[in-house]
RNA sequence: GGGCGGUUAGCUCAGUGGUAGAGCACCGGCUUUACACGCCGGGUGUCACAGGUUCAAGUCCUGUACCGCCCA
């Protein structure tokens, strides 16, 4: 009685919160210090708690997901720590904008009962964020699950500000920086995105004091012009050489300026002469530092005009361009207006333009934390991959600027600087310091820090750094970066400046890059544009393992990744196909089977091939893996389990799964082998239906043990290697042979209409004997998988006219189709084969011909070449016959 | 402006200097009791364009066009 024990269809909404549940409940994903295993560890930039994963983070959780399963199955200790990211401005501004739709601001609130609506929000995103990825299957180790304001984790940004400080690398001052006026604070150089803008490039005149004339200077922000303090001319420009020096009258304000020489000025732009505004612009504030020049703030940190604006006082930035440009014209100061295409920057996170403007601030001096990250990379002892995103990193890293890293927000780690409200002391401490030197109170610091501070510490501060503990000594540096290509720069090269410097040693030794996730049609996924994949709406309707799929099989390196509905479709087609083929396999499996072992070398062909073919799969899914290569391992598989393993193995092998005795043992020991290993080497990629079925067949005893010893999971049987007992070319060469035949005869029934129904006679004429010895042992196969009713070895088959004949190698096989074939139309045919024949035997022989060929050519590809004009040949004249045949 | 990537079948994409491939879509035929999310058969192509290197170029080099990304 054959026991059924799949249901007809695979019902992810069940089977895959079921098996992530017993995973978890056995521990399978903790990582284990004391195991004496290898450790492999992994801790990636965690998703913000801004909202919920989108489908870029469902393939940045499945890459390392797959890495992770891999190594666990070859044995590896596997630390892979979650976690999530506060995320500073992002954050605030989900729960601002909340507060606005109740037509609130967080001053309504104040600062404390602020922050708690963040934590509230922060708790219920971090919620839905854990639950998605246990929903994609992320194998990581929640016990160890982590947040940046975590209070060992602040502890932490806490000493390496101290540290820094201490040693002169982060420091306080009056600069420039990038300001956004909604969110009202200061940006890092990366939180500002440059969009290409069609503006306006206004020309205006300024005069020269006490004499005649005047210079013209080309500006795009004319508003600027009341904070400007000089005029700026390249010192080698014949048209302005002999000025310098001279003043001009600024229009509006009178103020007097002098015109300076500095080499950066661009000859080429607009007139070469440029009006310089150190408070506004971050040229003109280095031109500034460089001349000595005055600051004048025209622009104040609401984004108005200040007090020094003169008449603007109090416009916004935009009111008072119109204002200023509508005096300039009445004065006619104002000469010419073009367009102009130049890039504008904005607020990463709120889009408003951001205003440069001189503030007091807290800075890292980056240059001396730089270096040691370039020269790690530039050593080796950091890989990037694909590689070339290692020019991008130096690119980067070599052109990087001091960092901004205090911020106007509330939620975030507040800066531990105190100042004295007595004297000017400040106090920069890990804890709360009572009272300054001088006795006086102090008060603390508003601002927060950067959110991207802490994301440098993340591969150690999640260990439990600055303690040293045994997490910390065993699995940091981590083995594996893996993150988008949009996280290099805030996360990637900070974790490895810190890391360095506080890690003592690299924070990772490979970084892989994923790609971009788009929509079918290589668009970039926006909200605006509403071509948004919502991954849990689409796992809940196609299942976790079939977009993982669809995902890894698009994975190659450096593309991104148009998540098309074929490719969708087809995973899910791919899926069914798994389901069905283990149904099938179970459906053969009696009350009780006990799984045996397959014989070192059983006598039928189609076994030693079916086990050579999966020995060769193990090597290549290996290999691809080991090499970052997804796409290759996923299409691999596919292509095995499909076409294979589905179409032609276990259609050859039902005729013995109906015998009884050791035919049939035979089959089912090989059968459960084939199947075991595939679900094995497929449950990285899709580990929630290969669980399902490995559990369901019968087990050798020690597999997949659980680290208690009580129970078996597929997540913990070992990952196939390649092993030399299974290979078997001779077999792989022999199984060609057949399924040429097979398919042959299939091809003829096809292009005659056969029903499948219809047994047919054939005949094979020119076998040699170990051809003949392979199509003898193999007669029952090509009955069965060809229609057949009788197959016949002939040397010489005597020809009739109604006879199809097709050339397979050096045979021919004769299919007798009286009252169905039509000759002309059978000649035809045979004409066009022979026509595509000849064209190649022609150009393989242009290649023999060519002296040089022969001279320069590997002598392999000569010898291939030859071989293959051979059979060329051979089959040319058979056609040639049979065409002279037809034709009579 | 600088850097990087892409252009291969209708769509989405692999491709190692040596006879152009996959998935989906499409066409023809099938209730072959695991699977119609299936089975059998079918390739529908100026490998963007122009030069060059080579015995041999989708693959290497140079340039052009278009698309995209990053940085300024």
């Amino acid at each position: 009685m054959p026991k059924v024990l799949l249901s007809k269809t695979f019902e992810h909404r069940q089977v895959d919160p079921k098996w992530y549940a017993f995973w978890e409940s056995i521990g399978a994903f903790r990582a284990m210090p004391e195991s004496g295993r290898p450790p492999f560890s992994m801790v990636l930039p965690p998703p913000n708690v801004t909202g919920q994963l989108h489908i870029g983070h469902a393939l940045n959780q499945t890459l390392p997901d797959i890495i992770a399963r891999w190594r666990r199955m070859h044995g590896d200790d596997v630390l892979w720590l979650p976690g999530t990211d506060h995320a500073g401005i992002a954050t605030q501004n989900v729960v601002e904008g909340q507060l606005a739709a109740e037509g609130k601001s967080r001053h309504d609130l104040g600062r404390e009962a602020f922050e708690e609506r963040v934590w509230a929000w922060a708790r219920k995103s971090k919620a839905t964020i854990i639950t998605q990825m246990r929903t994609l299957g992320s194998s990581v180790d929640w016990s160890r699950e982590r947040f940046t304001l975590d209070q060992n984790l602040s502890r932490a940004v806490r000493r390496v500000f101290v540290a820094l400080y201490k040693e002169g690398l982060i420091y306080r001052g009056k600069y420039i920086v990038n300001w956004c006026s909604r969110c009202r604070t200061a940006l890092s150089d990366l939180e500002v995105v440059h969009r290409n803008t069609t503006g306006k490039l206004y020309y205006i005149q300024y005069r020269y004091v006490g004499r005649d004339g005047a210079v013209t200077v080309a500006t795009t922000r004319p508003e600027t012009m009341l904070g400007d303090v000089a005029v700026a001319v390249h010192p080698d420009d014949e048209r302005y050489r002999s000025e310098v020096g001279s003043c001009l009258r600024l229009p509006l304000l009178d103020r007097e300026l002098p015109i300076i020489a500095d080499a950066v000025v661009d000859q080429e732009f607009g007139t070469g002469a440029v009006k310089v505004t150190p408070a506004h612009d971050p040229n003109d504030f280095a031109i500034g530092q460089r001349h000595d020049l005055p600051q004048v703030s025209v622009i104040n940190e609401d984004g108005r005009m200040t007090d020094t604006a003169g008449p603007f006082t109090g416009l916004k930035v935009l009111e008072a361009r119109g204002a200023v440009l509508d005096r300039l014209e009445r004065e006619g100061a104002l000469i010419e207006v073009k367009d102009h295409e130049h890039a504008v920057g904005h607020c990463q996170r709120c889009s408003t333009v951001v205003e440069p403007l001189v503030s007091t601030q807290w800075f890292v001096r980056i240059g001396p934390l730089a270096k040691p990250a370039i020269d790690v990379v530039r050593e080796g002892k950091i890989t990037f991959i694909p590689e070339n995103w290692t020019k991008t990193y130096f690119e980067w890293m070599s052109n990087i600027h001091d960092w901004c890293i205090s911020r106007q927000l509330w939620w975030g780690h507040r800066i531990p600087a105190w100042y004295c409200n007595s004297c000017d002391q400040i106090v920069v401490a890990e804890e709360a310091p009572g009272m300054c030197e001088c006795g006086g109170s102090l008060r603390q610091d508003t601002d927060v820090l950067d959110t991207w501070f802490s994301s440098g510490l993340w591969p150690f501060s999640t260990m439990g750094w600055p303690d040293r503990t045994v997490d910390l000594e065993r699995y940091y540096p981590t083995t594996l970066m893996l993150t988008g290509l949009d996280i290099i720069f805030f996360w990637v090269a900070r974790m490895i400046m810190f890391g360095l410097k506080f890690g003592q040693e690299v924070p990772f030794k490979t970084v892989y890059i994923t790609s971009l996730v788009r929509d079918a049609h290589g668009q970039k996924m926006s909200k605006s544009k509403g071509n948004v994949v919502n991954p849990l709406e689409l796992m809940d309707e196609i299942g976790a393992d079939a977009l993982r799929f669809t995902l890894t099989a698009l994975a190659s390196p450096s593309m991104d990744i148009s998540l098309s509905e074929g490719r969708l479709r087809g995973s899910r087609q791919f899926i069914n196909k798994l389901w069905n083929a283990s149904r099938f396999v179970l459906m053969q499996l009696q009350e009780g089977e006990v799984r045996s072992n397959p014989p070192a070398r059983p006598s039928e062909l189609v076994h030693r091939w079916i086990l050579h073919r999966v020995n060769e799969l193990s090597a290549e899914v290996g290999e691809a893996l080991e090499t970052f290569r997804f796409d290759v391992a996923a299409d691999r598989l596919y292509h095995f389990f499909w076409h294979e393993y589905a179409d032609w193995y276990i259609e050859l092998v039902k005729p013995s799964l109906q015998e009884t005795g050791p035919e049939r043992e035979i089959a089912i020991s090989v059968l459960l082998e084939v199947h075991d290993r595939t679900l094995r080497l497929l449950h990285p990629i899709i580990p929630f239906i290969t669980e399902e079925v490995w559990q369901q067949l019968p087990q050798r005893p020690g597999d997949g043990r659980s680290h208690d010893g009580q129970h078996q999971t597929l997540t913990l049987a070992a990952f196939p290697g390649p092993e030399a007992k299974w290979k078997d070319d001779a077999a792989a060469a022999e199984m060609t042979l057949i399924q040429e035949v097979i398919t042959a005869i299939r091809i003829v029934r096809a292009e005659w209409g056969v029903p499948p129904a219809r047994k047919i006679r054939v005949f094979i004429e020119g076998a040699d004997e170990l051809s003949q010895r392979i199509l003898d042992g193999c007669e029952a196969h090509l009955v069965r998988l060809a229609g057949l009713d009788e197959v016949e070895f002939q040397d010489r088959v005597k020809r009739h006219p109604e006879t199809v004949v097709r050339v397979v190698r050096d045979l021919q096989v004769h299919v007798p189709l009286a009252g169905i074939v039509n000759r002309q139309d059978e000649a035809n045919r045979v004409a066009k084969e022979l026509l595509k024949i000849e064209k190649q035997h022609a150009a393989d022989q242009n290649k023999l011909a060519n002296p040089k060929f022969r001279e320069r050519a590997a002598p392999e590809v000569v010898a291939d070449t030859e071989a293959r004009v051979q059979g060329l040949i051979k089959q040319r004249d058979k056609l040639k016959r049979l065409l002279e045949e037809l034709s009579r």
